[in-house]
DNA sequence: TCAAAAGTGTTATGAGTACACCCATGC
DNA sequence: GCATGGGTGTACTCATAACACTTTTGA
């Protein structure tokens, strides 16, 4: 084993592009670099930590994310490795991402929780970010939109029962322009992914409205016969 | 920058996945572990090595395939990154691969070259392969299909001017069924990426076939409208 | 004149898109 | 009874998919 200790080597970390739903506005969590031996102090910058040797890229990402933010993923999957030699002032290191989506209840419990160090932000009012940060943000942000249009992953940012115009909001949201209701529901119901809970939600005084769960099965089947940007 | 050096590191290494048409078969490129002194003595393998400390992942896998193998690469993108901890039994190595094309000429030139320590194995006549590569040429395979769908990537595994039929090929080789001409024709002349040189090239005794070239611009141009799975 | 590959058009089907009104409720 | 969001159907357009014959060449 000695011959793989012979030359220099990089560091590595982790990094986890997160997004999460509030007051209708798609938000990214974001840490602020406490430590001042370190660069980009005081700057905001994408939760994330070097790895750990024991373990998988994808575990040490979600594990790190709990730490240091308290926040449970619903969703996850490898965004990209970015490895450019100036990326971080300290030397070499290597960072490979990952996106992930939250669910409302856990956006708002840690936001007191962790309030001073944590923070959500809205995706199109970032501050700038630590290192390449808002370059990765840029190709999570991407990846989430092109993704949404293949695969009903959105569904990672309801909560466990939601209704049609709730999940309408979320696609308009993210996709950042208007969906025609009529449409958005025929082509939700033909996916067979929604199932009606028999229970509605009366909120002001309107008409009240169905409240929907997904099929845990099926979500699974569309996730794995949509497109597959990644895929082991 | 000391205090980057205060913990072990993974070592890290890029590997390329490989496409090159011959025969009409679909083959990715393999090189055989010659030194005895590391994992799978004697084993096929996906070209790849150690990165650099001061390059470029991208950068780093192209001249290292080079380097080993003497391939240029028409087109080449970021994979995924592999990192479970036992995928090498030196200790943790985090491998970055990348998905490359290769075109005819350039599969045949150093075929013969290097033929004792690099080869071409059709994809679905593969042998056992070092580390945790099979499982990455699945990957790069799927993605390679996937990625057909949606772009004209697959120009980027012909020669500089080439038939209608022989784009229909590939399209069929790499997809795994066939496609109907009229159909197909009228796919390609509806993006218009395909130029006519005028020339036609004759081969046996049959009707000679117009050769197209691609027109470089609105190449980039499908590449970057089309869907996005790795992106910068 | 024949064998072999090149080339060409039409129809049917399904998905996406545009569009406007009635329904149920709480106040 | 009215304001507010929930819920529904139809017509058009366009992309895809199925399908068969004529053309050009060299031998």
């Amino acid at each position: 084993m000695s011959h793989t200790y012979e030359y220099p080597r990089a560091a590595h970390t982790v990094d986890a592009v997160v997004f999460g739903l509030s007051d209708q506005v798609l938000k990214i969590l974001l840490m602020r670099r406490a430590k001042l031996d370190q660069p980009y102090p005081g700057a905001w910058a994408l939760p994330g930590g070097f790895i750990d040797l024991e373990q998988d890229l994808e575990e040490t990402a979600r594990q790190t994310l709990k730490k240091k933010t308290g926040v449970d993923l619903s969703w996850m999957e490898q965004l990209y490795t970015f490895g450019q030699p100036d990326r971080d002032p300290r030397g070499r290191v290597i960072s490979t991402s990952f996106l992930g989506l939250v669910r409302p209840s856990d956006v708002r419990a840690h936001a007191t929780e962790h309030a001073s160090e944590v923070t959500w932000r809205p995706v199109d009012d970032l501050p700038d970010l630590a290192f390449d940060h808002t370059k990765i943000v840029g190709v999570g942000l991407h990846r989430l939109r092109t993704k949404l249009r293949w695969q009903p992953v959105g569904l990672g940012l309801l909560p466990p029962t939601f209704t049609l115009s709730d999940l309408q909001q979320l696609y308009e949201v993210i996709g950042g322009h208007p969906l025609d209701k009529r449409n958005f529901r025929r082509k939700v119901h033909s996916l067979n992914v929604l199932v009606p809970t028999g229970v509605k939600r009366r909120q002001g005084q309107h008409r009240p409205a169905e409240l929907y769960r997904y099929d845990e099965t099926r979500y699974q089947q569309l996730l794995e016969q949509g497109l597959d940007f990644e895929l082991v």
